[in-house]
DNA sequence: GATGAATGAGCATTCATTCAT
DNA sequence: GATGAATGAATGCTCATTCAT
């Protein structure tokens, strides 16, 4: 394949001011709507700055291109995700598995919250997939992950713990993605949080039995 | 989000002579190839029929629009995999965490060749998406993966059986699908399988000590 | 304006032959059907074909060009209407202006017939519009209802008798043609013919007593 | 027949600045040239917009779609009929008869200037026939004709009088319609005008007589 | 800084007609 | 004679990005 035109996707500017911080988050805030509302492919800047109400060029001012602002969205819900990772994976009032139980059925519920955003989000993912800044977040999960697994898996051998933990973040991630494009009732994914729990408990348990 | 119109896929005339046969296969041959070198964002009727050597009439013939193309191709992505897990998964041969070792390993594999293709393939996925024929063959696997269950699990409940199923279905697809886009070494990839396999073992193992 | 090629409507072949006739009608029939159910936009060689249950080719071969078959329809509506100005105007039997009203109330519901179609027909008119053949069609209507108005109107002078002719002939087309489209009842259309065949009698009642 | 979708017709945004004024105004006048000089089958948005000396896309900055320029043009027309009517039908200066005859030459006249554009207007016309503001343009001009004749047909009932100007109205523009694409010389387009007139006349008075 | 008009390559799809079989 | 596959120019329309004001 060709190497795809991967642009900068870092700010333009840094919104020092109170001003431009409020443009940022005016124009993020359209995108979401935009994304939500009308999908990934009717996701173009001009909808996207007439819903913030700023021009197009004033958009431009702020993001260097349309990947950009994707790129920004998808950030956020790392950090969600992150922040996610770091309040239950490192709370140690509750034993390893609990604390998987939660993770799985909270990062589950939050994926169902928006999920037309979030899905028109992955629809665009080709435009910001090979950013620079797109494997760095990833990585980070795993990382946050992997800290939880030093403490759940003290025996087991460090590479064989790094793949646990990649397996399980992007099994996670993936079944977590699915149930929210699937529509299903709550209930019903947090059956599938739970299964989907028990599955990375048992694998945890034996690791620790060997 | 407004509903994308989802239009025909199936194919405009059945190809039963020869000649109509050819042409089709040259055309998904053309597809391939360009959604490999060129990626989906690049993926034109007029480029395919340029690469299969005939005019975009002559692709219009046989195909009624440029998803229908990707569907065909989806389509038999979807046939492989059904016949890896009826090969592999029915083969009572093997006891079931053998077999779903081998599925995983196998699939892994057969999911990093043509990365490219599938991952673009993946990219345009929306476009066929919504196409009823899509849930069909999503649900195929899993009641291929069902079918396997009711014979590792006997003592499991149905529902929960089915959820298990689905779920290890997913995560096999979706981890499959992030470790041929990372372009990892064989070996790598081997490890990650048996990474992944283990995780569904050890998950069976306690449904059926339950 | 560019001279827009007027390309040639008569019959590629004669269908001297009982089987060249049966198709040239079958084609002309799946012309109706296309035009009237599909419109004039949708109305292609290739669906009249189909639909006659017949190749391209063959249509091809006893039409030289889609405007033929088009031109071929109209012409056929014309003769219609030449065979009900020749049966009322020409009618001894009744007096000149009741042979009007009869003319007028029985032109405006054949046109209300098919009105799909004679829509359609006047959709697709710019295609046919220029081939000679079409003047010729339209100047026969006025001719006869001039040897009407040679009757009707005995001591007007010619010149003046033609202009009405042309005049009466143009708006009992036009206003026919309105008609039929606006989709009305039976009864309006009636009481419309009448209005119209008044204000025919009214000036040839004029003419006669200048 | 289908239903042919009938798009959006009014301008995309307006031009409340001199400069898009000009803009539009010099659209309009390029599709009045491509119309003439091409016909309605090569009048195309890419050719109004070469001619206009600005690029597609501008164009549709001020259109919505190729239909819209059309309807803009055929309005255009409608006010000036309209106009027409005004000045003509409402001048209590004239006899009713008076002001029948002048109307009628007037319309003609005015027809058979840019009949080119006129021609070709009326071809398009499926483009935009079915948009809801072309019937509400057409029942303008018969309300006018019907304000006319309340005054020139006191005693006549309404439902008659209705139906007369409706017919008259018809009568008038297909007649102008059919003089001015046959291109006759101005003494003869008058000549016509008279006769049309002089049975529009015949039949007020014997309305009135009635 | 902000604006938004202008650009024009690019895309999916149609269709009249031909001609090798 | 009949077929129908093949052609490819043509069409309406979109949209990321720029830049003069």
């Amino acid at each position: 394949m060709k190497s795809p035109k991967t642009p900068h996707l870092s700010s333009r500017k840094q919104p020092q001011q109170a001003r431009s911080s409020r443009l940022v988050a005016d124009i993020l805030e359209a995108a979401v709507q935009v994304l939500s509302r009308e999908g990934a492919r009717r996701f173009t800047t001009a909808r996207v700055a007439e819903r913030a109400g700023i021009s197009v060029g004033s958009l431009y001012q702020y993001f260097p291109n349309k990947e950009a602002i994707l790129f920004r969205l998808q950030a956020a819900e790392w950090r969600q995700t992150g922040a996610l990772l770091q309040d239950i994976l490192a709370d140690r009032g509750l034993p390893p598995t609990g604390r998987l139980r939660t993770l799985v059925r909270a990062f589950f519920r939050s994926e169902c919250e928006e999920a037309a955003l979030r899905l028109a989000l992955g629809d665009a993912a080709p435009l910001y997939r090979d950013a620079p800044e797109t494997r760095e977040h990833r990585t980070a999960g795993v990382r946050q992950v992997l800290a939880f697994m030093r403490e759940a898996l003290p025996q087991t051998r460090p590479a064989e713990r790094a793949r646990a933990a990649e397996v399980m973040m992007i099994t996670m991630e993936a079944v977590g993605k699915s149930v929210s494009e699937d529509g299903r009732p709550p209930a019903d994914v947090d059956r599938i949080a739970a299964v989907t729990a028990d599955m990375f408990c048992a694998y945890l348990d034996r690791l620790n039995a060997a």
